[in-house]
DNA sequence: GTCTATATGCTGATAGAC
DNA sequence: GTCTATCAGCATATAGAC
């Protein structure tokens, strides 16, 4: 399987991937060019075409990659017995996981309105798996008596949305480290559902 | 004051910024040409420059005077004499003023990035001036007993972020009006803090 | 106050040389 | 696998007619 030659084709399309999503989150889709993506990673902006066949499609494979990822990640992490347990595990899974690719995580949210409506649909479908992730502990947990929930979509999205949130102050070296914004979090998350 | 020319000029200011609202917060700043919002407003693209210098003073016009609404909205607000009271309104109002302007409170969240550092740091004031408001009530709260804080600043953080992300899911004409979105979240955000 | 015309430069994507 | 050259079109902003 080995290559020898002086092609650097096994290293060009993730660089582009990664120029893509490094560009695309600062500047925003539709600010970002071509030959910009190109520019970056070292190459004419007719040769990113040997590697995608558009843009779009540039944009759309960064969104779904990332929520597979996230769904793939939250699959294997491990989530304790019981529902307060695994409503825990959840908010500091999704806190770490997201400041560790704020860049993915930045494009996943803001440019969802620069997709075709096709590859819109497959990213949504994406998203709801995960919310439905959230939405079945709470369920759970509301059943055994563990959780009181006023209304379990808008908890569910009121969680998310909390937790999401994170990214858009978290600063590395700061006051707090990720375990601790992922602990008080989970903290105020318990609260929100805690029996009276 | 009143003239009586065929002139348009006094409509054709607001209608300009109306459609760049609109098309921003729909295609995202980058995305959308100045041809675009003169072809919505019905004049040419040489027309525009009658009214704003550039596209960039144009969005920052619009998110500027968002912010600046929103803080005499809140100024406005019967606010309640005890800190629970008051943490119930500021709930009830944010979801209710952020809610009647969909397009505006998109633009103000997503297009930070399109803005020149100088104009970004004149959002980032009036942004971190709301945060205040909510920080305020929750400070007295906590000094009067009223709130359990784990921490000052991620409690505010959460609360605007659980608030705001009902722009993201809420839809007109859906199983709940706004009045009982507002309340309901007002419930969650008061268990957060309420002492155990 | 709005128009047309224009300057100057960039856009996504393709064709064909090497 | 990457390059250069190119297509047809659109970008922001300005100048000057009316």
């Amino acid at each position: 399987m080995a290559r020898k030659t002086g092609s650097r084709a096994e290293i060009t399309g993730p660089l582009i991937r990664q120029a893509a999503l490094r560009l695309f989150a600062r500047h925003g889709y539709g600010a970002v060019s071509m030959r910009q993506i190109a520019a970056e990673v070292g190459v004419q902006a007719g040769a990113l075409y040997l590697y995608t066949p558009d843009k779009q499609s540039l944009l759309y494979e960064l969104m779904r990659d990332h929520m597979q990822e996230l769904l793939a990640a939250w699959r294997d992490e491990p989530k304790g017995a019981n529902a307060p347990d695994r409503l825990s595990a959840f908010a500091r899974f999704h806190i770490r996981f997201h400041l560790e690719r704020p860049e993915a995580v930045f494009l996943a949210y803001m440019e969802l309105r620069a997709l075709s409506s096709e590859n819109f649909a497959g990213i949504e479908a994406l998203r709801q798996q995960y919310e439905g992730e959230l939405a079945e502990i709470l369920r759970d947990g509301a059943a055994a008596g563990d959780f009181h929930l006023d209304d379990l979509r808008l908890t569910t999205m009121s969680i998310i949305a909390m937790l999401t949130g994170v990214n858009t102050w978290y600063r590395e070296g700061g006051r707090l480290s990720r375990e601790e914004v992922g602990q008080i979090y989970a903290d105020m998350v318990r609260r929100i559902v805690e029996p009276a």
